[in-house]
DNA sequence: TCTGTTGTTCGAATGTATTCGAACAATAGA
DNA sequence: TCTATTGTTCGAATACATTCGAACAACAGA
């Protein structure tokens, strides 16, 4: 098993979190992590085929934003919700809120922004 | 003189404001107005030619970020402080808060990521 | 009206993101 | 060992971002 390259606490930048966080997709995967717990891949519900949800993790996962550990052939996803709240004291809750608030939970399963 | 666009409160997409706090230099602007008010473009002291200046301002302003208005041939520029937090509550100062004590403040004068 | 200042827009060059399907790798379980 | 499950990586297609300089537009002030 290749091992999986997490950012240490002390490497985590703020730009690249909020870039990770201002995709839509990303940004629901965080929020369904953060309210329901750690969750494999698979077992969350995207519009997109696996190999672009893996993109995804990657991106979240090189940024700071999740943990990822194996579990036989599966992949369990976290948020790393202590060492953000360390870094970046209230950032990640006050992201979250404003997500839950924003009326655009549901954004990625329109069809609104489907190719023409 | 052009009229500018400015998105309504509630048109405010948290991905879009996420995504223009995500650079370092328009974070780097967001947070020189939101600290010390309103500025003229060209007061704002940034490693990058005016038309990339200008460029930038545009996605902070497209985002509801920022409000540009004309004084003379100077735009003004001043953070959207009582629409984000109407919007988006405590999200504005978490992220200022946390690039003020993140150390990376100065990262877009270094060269450190230069092109080689 | 002429000139300098301040920004915007355009075009071009370069780089990066997003998405998919196909091929691959690792593991669990029969 | 064989097979099905789960996810990663690769290659290709497409789209978008970033940056600069040049040309342009709007305005202030002489």
């Amino acid at each position: 098993m290749k091992i999986l390259h997490h950012p240490d606490r002390e490497e985590i930048h703020l730009s690249s979190v909020l870039y990770a966080l201002s995709d839509p997709l990303r940004l629901h995967l965080v929020a369904t992590l953060y309210k329901e717990g750690e969750r494999a891949c698979g077992d969350i519900e995207v519009p997109v085929v696996k190999s672009t949800l893996s993109h995804h993790a990657r991106t979240l996962r090189e940024s700071g934003v999740i943990y990822v550990r194996a579990q036989g052939t599966q992949r369990i996803l976290s948020v790393r919700t202590e060492d953000l709240n360390a870094r970046f004291p209230g950032l990640l809750e006050s992201v979250l809120h404003a997500y839950e608030i924003s009326g655009d939970t549901s954004e990625i399963f329109s069809c609104a922004d489907m190719k023409k």
